[in-house]
DNA sequence: GATATCACG
DNA sequence: ACGTACGTGATATCA
């Protein structure tokens, strides 16, 4: 059985335009062009497609005024005029239809209802066909049969109707409906009916009765003001009827067979694009059906030609690629797919050496081939990180979420066949992929990002995890030993305290041991319904226990030795180096994050733990580290174009003793050191989008006069506040926000209904811009850097980058040019609307540093 | 594999 | 009344 799907084109054209009219704005293109009704006409029409699977489908129009028209000069008066931005849009409707391989059907003199009704006529009289219509026009009931039935549109949804759901809702049969408009009328379409008699009565009649004509033919047999009216309103009663009637012979000629739906074609998104319905694009642009899987094997170079460009996927066989093999490589050069074992895999760079390539996650594949210059223009993973897909280390994620099958690496570690499948289909979908993607980025005004900074920041990172940084197992041994010791002083200290032996490291257990052991007062519960034992919490307990210092000293230095002092060695390869794994792909704000291990969290803040950087040593002669000064507040100040921040920094000012002194109201040279870290709290919980209850945890005050010196900032900082609105209207009105370099973040949390989930997503945008424009800025910074130190041929190493300094590798005689150029580049790679200031610090280790 | 905790900017 | 600062990763414990 084959289904076709018959839609009211007018009807839903009418639809969407009136249901956005009076939501503000009308909906137009940057020509001025209202869109307004297409943008919802291609919605339904998506949806039906969705709902629906169609094989068949057709569209029908009215066109020109029809039969009944021409009978009743007042048919359809009273309705307003089609609106001219309305009329406008209609004939975009059928070339959108045109380029969505849907056929649509127009008759002059017949309204849609009549082409729908002569197409269902065809339906029935072919045993091959049923047909589903959609529309919200009732009138359409009538054509309900054991071969059709109709979708009738709602409100926000819609009902299916057939014989039997319409006869158990109007107790009649469905081309009843005539007879039944023929009595009650039909306002809309100004058809009289009986003046007088309404649905209910109408209904009840035509129970009894069957029909209009077997009514009459009853007429005596009806009582009171009923037959009266109906005697006074015969003719208008069989005249409505015939108005009502769906006209069913319409000379349409055309076959059932030739309704086929055959899907978008390309002319689409050049309508799209006109109409700047870029939300909707993502739906038809191209699913590249990768419709075969074949490859040959590699057995020898001789098999390849030489052309302009290929993709490859390389697999290795674990995920840190810092010390796995290559399994295979998938190459494919627009014509044929090869699988390539690994020792064919230099051979073939070398035959390609000039050829343009695309790849996914360069930067692992330029580990893997110890190969800087592999000409890979083009990075899947990272055009995917910015275009907002799960740009995970497995390819697969992508392809699975495109509804593309493709195994994960594990599946090509089991069996030799699936590697092979695996590297080549990954290598054809790179292949074919990678213009859209382009397309994308262009239209979301990323390329610029990725083609100038993230695209060349892959080899930088892929350079500074080759080069790794030293660090010697003997200081971490050293220390561990100590701290070791400690260790087991404390914690006999605590079980003597305790009165019983516990597991420490166990909350769970601690949190028994303190609040059900020893009586002290709980403050909460976790998500689990255990005490709380963060430090925080066990803070507040100090002065009501000595186990408590004991414990938080315990925490301390555990903490230290596992993740730290024994955690690091692990990570010390026989080079005696660490490779850490930049992550370019994973944070939500374009910062970088650092894996196996993570050097982006070396302890600092205290001074036992920043001990471990003096494990932390220069394979060159010394380390030079540089960092932007107070980068995040700059770029508040320059986003939010706040007057008073700006001229604080440009006049050299300690932005935390300025805001200190204009929150308490004194002299700049009054502020204690108190009051410059709390207005420094203050400061940093805007950037945040803190509450007053939050910094008066973080400044142990009520949460009252926290939020007064809130409020006094934003009063004297109104830049600050001002931007802090725009920026959340700006969320909620396009569910995203962007970096000064026009990178984007989707934040779906911006308009939920649930208060938490929303403030959430208003301190997500708040915060998105101001952290992700600093990571734009170092990062551009880097690829420059890397550039320069090429160009003058230092050999000077950037090794570290931790998201606002950068460190640096530095071979002696280099020293002072290399601090000019480095310090140089961070400053004026951007230029704000207020100094960047980098500060610069050497040392012999990390920790002199 | 989830949770709690704590290290960093 | 809600429940309370953004972005990360590693480790130990426990269900």
């Amino acid at each position: 059985m084959k289904k076709i799907i018959l839609v009211d084109g007018n009807n839903l054209m009418f639809r969407s335009y009136y249901a956005t009219l009076y939501s503000g704005a009308l909906m137009k293109n940057s020509k001025g062009f209202v869109t307004n009704a297409l943008y919802g006409f291609v919605t339904m029409i998506n949806k039906i497609i969705n709902e629906e699977k169609p094989e068949y489908m057709a569209v029908a129009f009215d066109i020109g005024k029809n039969f009944r028209h021409l009978k009743y000069e007042d048919y359809k008066a009273g309705r307003q005029e089609t609106p001219s931005d309305l009329l406008k849009q209609m004939p975009i409707a059928r070339e959108i239809l045109d380029a969505m391989g849907i056929k649509y059907y127009e008759v002059e003199n017949y309204e849609a209802d009549d082409i729908i009704g002569t197409i269902t006529l065809m339906t029935e009289k072919d045993p091959d066909f049923d047909a589903t219509i959609v529309s919200s026009d009732k009138d359409l009931l009538q054509l309900i049969s054991s071969e059709t039935d109709v979708k009738l549109l709602k409100q926000k949804d819609h009902v299916r109707m057939n014989e039997e759901t319409f006869r158990e809702e109007y107790g009649i049969e469905p081309i009843r409906i005539i007879d039944l408009k023929a009595l009650s009328g039909d306002a809309s379409d100004n058809i009289p009916g009986v003046k007088g008699i309404g649905e209910k009565t109408a209904l009840k009649l035509l129970k009894e009765h069957g029909t209009l004509e077997n009514i009459y033919a009853n007429i005596e047999n009806i009582k009171g003001a009923v037959k009266e009216r109906l005697i006074n309103g015969k003719e208008s009663a069989f005249f409505s009827k015939e108005m009502c009637t769906i006209y069913r012979e319409v000379p349409l000629s055309e076959e059932l067979t030739n309704m086929k739906y055959l899907g978008p074609n390309e002319n689409l998104e050049n309508i799209f694009n006109e109409l700047e319905f870029y939300s909707l694009m993502k739906n038809i642009t191209k699913k590249h059906p990768i419709v075969t899987s074949e490859y040959k094997l590699l057995n020898n170079i001789s098999q390849l030609e030489k052309t302009k460009l290929i993709s490859y996927y390389i697999e290795c066989d674990k995920l840190n690629y810092h010390q796995s093999e290559i399994l295979g490589m998938g190459i494919y050069d627009g014509k044929s797919a090869y699988f390539v074992k690994p020792e064919l895999i230099k051979e073939v760079f070398e035959f390609y050496k000039e050829t343009i390539k695309y790849t996914y996650d360069l930067k692992k594949n330029i580990i893997l081939l110890n190969d800087f210059n592999t000409n890979t223009i083009f990075d899947t993973m990272v055009a995917f990180y910015l275009l907002n897909y799960p740009a995970k280390e497995d390819l697969a994620f992508v392809m699975n979420n495109e509804n593309i099958p493709a195994s994960f690496y594990e599946e090509s570690l089991k069996s030799v066949n699936v590697l092979m499948q695996n590297v080549t289909l990954k290598a054809r979908y790179i292949f074919e992929t990678r213009d859209d993607l382009i397309k994308k980025l262009k239209m979301e005004d990323m390329y610029n990002l990725f083609d100038k900074t993230e695209m060349p920041l892959v080899t930088v990172l892929a350079k500074m995890e080759h080069h790794g940084i030293k660090c010697d197992p003997k200081v971490l041994k050293e220390m561990s030993e100590e701290v070791k010791i400690k260790l087991e002083n404390l914690s006999s200290k605590i079980y003597n305290y305790s009165g019983k032996e516990f597991n420490i490291s166990s909350p769970k257990q601690l949190g028994e041991i303190l609040f059900d052991h020893l009586g002290l007062t709980p403050k909460g519960k976790t998500a689990t319904k255990n005490y709380k034992t963060d430090a925080t919490t066990l803070e507040k307990l100090l002065g009501s226990h000595p186990i408590i210092e004991s414990i938080l000293e315990y925490r301390n230095l555990s903490k230290l030795n596992s993740t730290y002092l024994e955690g690091l060695n692990n990570y010390i390869m026989n080079d005696g180096l660490i490779h850490t794994i930049y992550k370019q792909t994973l944070t939500r704000t374009g910062r970088l994050s650092s894996i196996e291990p993570n050097l982006q969290n070396i302890p600092t803040r205290d001074e036992i733990g920043r001990k471990v950087r003096k494990a932390f040593i220069p394979t060159n002669d010394l380390f030079l580290a540089c960092d932007y000064s107070q980068i995040e507040l700059r770029v508040l100040a320059h986003i939010s174009q706040s007057e008073e921040l700006i001229s604080a920094f440009i006049n050299k000012t300690d932005i935390h003793t300025k805001v200190a002194s204009d929150i308490y109201d004194i002299p700049e040279d009054l502020v204690t050191k108190n009051q410059r870290s709390s207005a420094k709290a203050v400061i940093f919980g805007i950037v945040y989008g803190i509450s007053g209850f939050g910094l008066g945890e973080n400044l142990k005050l009520s949460p009252v006069e926290a939020k007064k010196l809130i409020d006094k900032y934003l009063t004297l900082y109104p830049g600050v506040k001002n931007y802090m609105e725009d920026i959340i209207k700006e969320a909620k009105e396009y569910g995203t926000v962007r970096t000064l370099f026009n990178r984007k973040r989707v934040i779906e949390e911006i308009n939920n209904k649930n208060y938490m989930v929303r403030s959430a997503g208003e301190r997500i945008a708040l915060n998105t811009p101001i952290q992700g424009t600093s990571a734009d800025i170092i990062k551009m910074a880097m690829v420059k850097i890397n550039e320069t130190l090429t160009k003058e041929n230092l050999k000077s190493k950037m090794l570290l980058q931790v998201h606002d300094e950068l460190i640096f590798d530095v071979v002696l005689e280099e020293k002072e040019k290399l601090e000019i150029l480095v310090v140089d580049i961070m400053e004026n790679i951007v230029k704000l609307k207020v100094p960047i200031k980098v500060g610069v610090d050497y040392g012999n280790n990390w920790y002199e540093v």
